[in-house]
DNA sequence: ACCGCTCATAACCTCCTGGTTCTATAACCA
DNA sequence: TGGTTATAGAACCAGGAGGTTATGAGCGGT
């Protein structure tokens, strides 16, 4: 999934109004006004949200006379939670607890040992307990 | 989940830089300096990446002399999953297809028919296939 | 005691976001 | 044709987000 997407899945998904009125669409079509009801916002501001959810893919829309109705689209909910989830397992299953263990390990270590200069002159001699996988995702650059 | 903490979790995750960082955080706990070495940003910029994504919950840190490690933290990744997995799911087996299919219907009618007028006077004929279920979660105010 | 490393804070800038009101467009209704 | 409804757009504003540089505070090493 393009970060871009992401971005703007994550965004949108951000404002409570948006939350609000995505789970209204979870219940089926509806169209600007009737989605604006229930909120103390004016009709532009509901526009302009339905702008940013749009942008990011999450509801597409219709045409019916006048009104444009508003449907709800799971591709990019899809893939958001599968990056969640990704990320989710990745931690819950294995280097977390590993690293805190080796961490503990380590400062006993510094306790027991007196020579903190032996072995290579590297910045740190943690290095070890985290290179073991580097990034699997998006690494660097990242610019706005 | 509170409203507040699905805002600051999602909007954490809006940005490719925070999401960088808990990838490689992923991998096990890292310094600040370490965190911030592959970006072409400044150390305070990381820093105040960290402050967002420690306000959401994920990521904690703990204290190695100077250093500040951080380390990811699942919880809210996991609570944002379940809110995601709810609604994506709900669409996905539910109404949206038939709403659709629906549509298709009332389209095919609307041409068939030639007296528009018929029928109750409601604002619209299609609330049976919304109105079945209403707001499950936020369902109005969400004021800022 | 001092230097250097790590990190956070402060002050500042710019751009985006979320809201407003007013207005314009488009389609239906009579 | 003219009025009404549904929605989008423009102009505007306040505040927040993301970046910068400069500085200060905490801790270790020598």
């Amino acid at each position: 999934m393009g970060t871009e997407l992401l971005d703007a899945t994550f965004a949108a998904l951000a404002d409570p109004t948006r939350r609000a009125i995505l789970a209204r669409l979870a219940a089926g079509e509806a169209t600007v006004t009737e989605l604006a009801a229930p909120f103390a916002m004016s009709q532009p501001a509901i526009s302009k949200h339905l702008k940013v959810l749009e942008r990011a893919g999450l509801v597409s829309r219709g045409r019916d006379a006048q009104r444009r109705p508003c449907r709800l689209e799971a591709r990019p909910l899809r893939e958001a939670t599968a990056w969640l989830a990704d990320y989710r397992d990745y931690w819950a299953e294995s280097y977390q607890r590993l690293d805190a263990l080796l961490d503990e390990l380590r400062a006993m270590d510094a306790d027991d040992l007196g020579t903190p200069t032996a072995g290579d002159g590297d910045t740190t001699d943690r290095d070890d307990a985290r290179s073991r996988t580097a990034g699997r995702d998006e690494a660097r650059g990242a610019g706005r």
